[in-house]
DNA sequence: GACGTGTATTCCTTGACGGGCATATAACTG
DNA sequence: CAGTTATATGCCCGTCAAGGAATACACGTC
């Protein structure tokens, strides 16, 4: 369970869409292949690769296949990230903040070029 | 900038190698080409998508180029993990429960059915 | 302006990936 | 056992990305 797995795993919109998909509840093949728009051979293929990354389990239902997801190896990431987020706090600190929250304040947009 | 961009830069390890690099300080490409053990001409393509991608700028001396990190980007992808954050937080939190005070089974398996 | 250094770009080849189609496999139904 | 549903796999093909070699471009120096 590499990282590099992981990564190209996610790499692929289709599969983070079915990612998403999982985080509300459990899904069958046949509900993910409608929300998908793929075929379902496609869905078949990237539920493979999303399963021997690690990032869903699949379960047994009569006929059906109910894939979830397991976000731990999402986590994984999360630590990635860890060392960058020290990063961009700095970041943000250094340009000062009064333009990172700022999303709807016409009033007052101050021009902070630099 | 859309996610895609992001996605796809990073789900190269070279790429990723030479992001992590760039976490320390910045660096000119023969430092980067040294580092990462590709040839030049590689290198710099891969520093191209990262520019493309906005994870990295570029400055220029003399004749070098000098790429320095800009973690904007990987802020995105921090805002990505946001709604797993809390899926491995309620994972974690019913192993450490189950693995604390659970030398049986507790009756206490509630739906998640929010 | 000629040369050397440092970096970007082009061309080409190769290998991996994604998609659809057809088909195989597994499980329920009657 | 035949038929149907639900999913997985194999095959073929088009596309795309990565890597190397050669080359072009930019900058500084003499």
């Amino acid at each position: 369970m590499s990282d590099a797995v992981l990564w190209s795993a996610l790499a692929d919109p289709h599969r983070r869409a079915i990612v998403a998909l999982l985080r509300d509840r459990p899904r069958s093949v046949g509900e993910i292949v409608e929300s998908c728009g793929l075929s379902q051979p496609s869905t078949s293929k990237h539920l493979k690769v999303l399963r021997e990354a690690g990032l869903v389990r699949v379960s047994q239902d009569a006929q059906r296949r109910v894939y979830a997801l397991d976000p731990a190896p999402i986590a994984a990431l999360d630590a990635w990230l860890e060392p960058y987020r020290r990063l961009w706090n700095r970041s943000l600190d250094a340009l000062g903040r009064r333009l990172d929250e700022a999303p709807d304040d016409p009033p007052h947009p101050p021009p902070q070029k630099d």
